[in-house]
RNA sequence: CGAGGUGUAGCGCAGGUUGGUAGCGCGCACGGUUAGGGACCGUGAGGUCGCAAGUUCAAGUCUUGUCACCUCGACCA
């Protein structure tokens, strides 16, 4: 390819509504054009890394019997009245008229295709497990899409679903597709990812994992021990707390006059927020007037994903003010509307006297005890961990990091076979619902995790496995005839040897082409110039560790043709090393 | 959806308080001098100042409305 026709253009300055590494990087290198919030043109650098990455991922998904379809991006909607989400998924999902007046909408997940045509060709055990997959563009009319390609409303997306005749099957090969994502990640040259348990939310199921890159970026937080293996995303991870140790006090009534919060509340009367009681009000969706009050110590925090957890509802911020005892602001769990549905966080169950509101105005409680005075109360783990709290598993200390969510499996069970109906005959003739799994990566959120993970102050460092152009080419003065001549026979000689390569054909000045072809970011960069001709001579330089070496002439293809070769040996080393 | 911010040439920005011929740097085109880390000189192209209405002899500038984008929050298979 030659860089005076390509359609990228490089910036010196980023636009100005980039803040974050990898959306600075692909703005300036031209690998990306915002077109609209969330929405971008991809050119051939980026594309061509994009279909680098879809290939990696589609010789994983082969290797285990996968098989790659294409479901409609648009789908009618009484496909997805069958499992209920038409009704259930918000207004992300964009929904539409056809012509006839027909309710369709543009697909932002797959189960529903995938049981549909599942339902229709797999009608005995014999043909499970199977699973297909398809890698399509997605439309997801994010609330709000952030940093560059990180999040975005249209993307492209690797999905998968697998059909299994026993939980133990699916268990089986939801760890070798587990193992496939490491393997995915690691050849794409990612290093500072982890897995870790997840919550399944919306899809349903029991088991769930999210594979993770750690950056100071990401919009999710993770938990993780210092001493041990643990790790989970803060909706459901664990954690342990000091306990707060404190006599026993009889339960008494006291004045607080206007003090609301729980520091204030907490300084008048002399105590620590962890002898506190919180009061967090939600409401049911879509029922105001079904309220919640979730209840933990005062220096904790509710954690709203345990929480509807424990409900078995999903729940809302409480916007409203209609009760009276909501409004004074002093809740406390002690004679409390029974109306209400309370949930009690297990931090609580063993304080010996805590400050609790008294449910009316200017008054609260000392000394309340949930054994003594609220013996009947059940307690569950709705709280959020902090940094320092202690590890479930080994008693070590957590820490929370930050991370972008690069990939997700979850194990779905029969929901969606379930609910749509979907039956197959066993060994016994008896009729079941398969058991599903369904494997999710994001290809331009892995494009976005690669520029911030590698990137360098210069630009772009893109791995072997990935980069649009194994090698970058710069000939300086190729006004010269010379420098032109045996540039152009070098470009063919790679070309011919099956190498990747950008050359630049530009008569500019070598500051430029070098700065380009940090910002473009390609693994090897060749330059020749009559310096180096002088000796007969070209000089190659790694973009990774900015090593340059001269090399004769002659030797130049096989010489890159080698460095390009050990590259890729030494990621399939660390993946074999790293994923067995 | 809540709070804040920004819209002027492809990109980065000035001009706005005090209304009066549309500016700068980079990039782009042409000519020349240069040549190993974003060189220099000269010439030139490129803008309905986000959009709409209003005030005014006159609006990039003032008023109102509206749209888009960004950041933080809420939300997020």
């Amino acid at each position: 390819m030659l860089l005076s026709k390509l359609v990228c253009e490089r910036t010196k300055d980023a636009p100005q509504d980039a803040k974050i590494k990898s959306h600075i990087l692909l703005s300036r290198a031209g690998f990306i054009k915002q077109v609209a919030g969330g929405i971008y043109t991809m050119t051939m650098p980026c594309q061509k890394m994009s279909q680098k990455i879809q290939n990696i991922i589609r010789e994983e998904m082969d290797a285990l019997d996968g098989q790659e379809v294409l479901f409609p991006v648009v789908m009618p909607r009484e496909l997805w009245e069958l499992s209920d989400r038409y009704n259930t998924i918000g207004s992300e999902m964009v929904r539409f008229k056809d012509r006839n007046n027909r309710d369709m909408l543009l697909g932002m997940t797959h189960e529903e295709a995938a049981v549909h045509l599942a339902n229709h060709i797999v009608s005995s055990y014999a043909q499970l497990p199977m699973m297909i997959y398809q890698i399509q563009t997605k439309f997801r009319d994010e609330a709000r899409a952030r940093g560059g390609l990180i999040r975005v409303r249209e993307f492209t997306m690797k999905d998968a679903y697998s059909f299994h005749t026993t939980k133990e099957d699916l268990e089986e090969y939801y760890y070798k597709v587990f193992n496939a994502y490491n393997r995915i990640f690691r050849r794409i040259g990612l290093k500072n990812f982890i897995d870790i348990k997840s919550d399944s939310g919306m899809m349903g199921g029991s088991i769930a994992h999210e594979f993770m890159l750690l950056t100071e970026v990401g919009e999710d937080s993770i938990v993780l021990c210092n001493d041990c293996d643990y790790r989970a995303n803060m909706e459901v991870a664990e954690g342990k707390i000091n306990e707060a140790k404190c006599e026993i006090e009889p339960l008494q009534e006291v004045f607080t006059g206007d003090d609301k919060t729980i520091e204030e509340v907490c300084n008048r009367l002399g105590k620590k927020a962890e002898f506190s009681c919180k009061a967090v009000v939600f409401a049911v969706k879509g029922n105001s007037e079904e309220v919640v009050i979730a209840f933990t110590r005062g220096d904790l925090e509710v954690n709203e994903a345990k929480l509807k957890k424990v409900l078995k509802k999903d729940i809302v911020p409480y916007d409203g003010g209609v009760s009276e005892i909501i409004a004074c602001g002093n809740i406390g769990p002690y004679n409390l509307d029974k109306s209400i549905i309370t949930v009690y966080d297990k931090s609580l169950k063993d304080v010996n006297s805590l400050v609790i509101g008294a449910n009316k105005p200017e008054y609260h409680y000392t000394g309340f005890n949930f054994k003594r005075d609220m013996p009947d109360a059940e307690f569950y783990d709705i709280s959020k961990v902090r940094e320092g709290d202690i590890c479930p598993v080994c008693g070590g200390k957590l820490r929370i990091e930050n991370g972008i969510e690069i990939g997700n499996i979850f194990q779905l069970g029969v929901k969606y076979t379930k609910s749509m109906g979907m039956t197959v005959a066993a060994a016994d003739g008896t009729l079941f619902n398969p058991i599903m799994g369904c494997y999710g990566i994001g290809v331009g959120r892995a494009i976005a995790s690669i520029a911030q993970e590698s990137g360098d102050d210069k630009g772009l460092v893109l791995p072997m496995t990935v980069a649009p152009w194994q090698v970058h080419m710069c000939p300086l003065r190729i006004d010269n005839e010379d420098v032109a001549k045996k540039s152009y026979e070098l470009y063919d000689s790679l070309k011919k040897a099956g190498v990747d390569v950008l050359f630049d054909d530009r008569d500019t000045a070598a500051g430029i082409k070098f700065n380009d072809a940090d910002l473009m970011g390609m693994p090897i960069r060749i330059v020749v110039s009559p310096k180096s001709l002088a000796n007969d001579e070209v000089e190659i330089t790694i973009r990774s560790t900015k090593e340059s070496t001269r090399y004769p002439f002659a030797d130049a293809v096989e010489v890159v043709k080698k460095l390009i070769k050990d590259e890729l040996d030494k990621i399939n080393a660390e993946v074999e090393k790293k994923c067995n």
